[in-house]
DNA sequence: AACACGATGGACT
DNA sequence: GTCCATCGTGTTA
């Protein structure tokens, strides 16, 4: 089942954890999404909005639900999902890990791989080799059917919450925010030991270390 | 027109 | 842990 536009449209944060356990289709390829890093728009000093509109970020001004793909380091192409209330909010979440499900053979093609492993998929840039998308994908809908497709998953899952990665040029503030959400217990997720388990409301307070 | 630098990954010590 | 491939983009001039 494909997910409806209206999925996408509130903030990324709220999109973002919501994306924890859907998955991505891509013709025979099945993905579950097991990491994501939510970008808040020109606010987020670690956002590629923050500079306004560019001919680079140009896809995230546009309709939530859309691809922009950017490629990093010269050589890693990298997935995000446009969301926010309206067009022109310029949020986007990073996809940056996911298990396969179905189409194993293809992926470990793409990847150059010659097994399945939890670290397969862990990672941006693997993600999008082994869906086999780049930069020709930015704008593509991935609520509309063909090409790369977002489906619901199986419901409620354990996350976790952290810091995002590899944003060290960011202020203090966004570089400190969890912002970055991962599925409990999955092998295909990176930096682990910064994740953790959101407190409960309610549930008195442990130390930190032992006094 | 020149330049510095990444929302990383893989190989290696 | 360290090193570095590799190039589009935003910034500055």
């Amino acid at each position: 089942m494909i997910v409806p536009r209206s999925f996408f449209a509130r903030p990324s944060l709220e999109v973002a954890r919501a994306l924890i356990g859907m998955r991505l289709v891509r013709d025979d390829v099945v993905v579950r999404i097991t990491e994501v890093e939510a970008y808040g728009g020109p606010a987020d000093s670690a956002s590629h909005a923050r500079h306004g509109r560019t001919t680079r970020n140009a896809p995230i001004w546009g309709p939530p639900g859309h691809v922009y793909m950017y490629l990093c380091y010269g050589l890693h192409q990298m997935l995000n999902l446009v969301a926010g209330a309206r067009a022109g909010d310029g949020h986007a979440i990073l996809v940056r890990g996911g298990e396969v499900l179905a189409g194993l053979d293809t992926v470990l093609a793409r990847r150059r791989a010659s097994a399945a492993s939890p670290a397969l998929l862990a990672g941006p840039g693997k993600l999008a080799q082994g869906l086999g998308l780049d930069l020709a994908f930015s704008h593509h809908d991935v609520c509309a059917p063909g090409g790369l497709e977002l489906h619901e998953g199986d419901g409620v899952v354990r996350v976790l919450a952290g810091p995002r990665v590899g944003i060290d040029f960011a202020a203090p503030r966004d570089r400190r925010a969890p912002l970055r959400f991962a599925l409990a217990g999955s092998g295909a997720v990176t930096e682990l030991a910064t994740l953790a388990a959101p407190r409960r409301a309610g549930r008195a307070r442990t130390p930190r270390r032992p006094a």
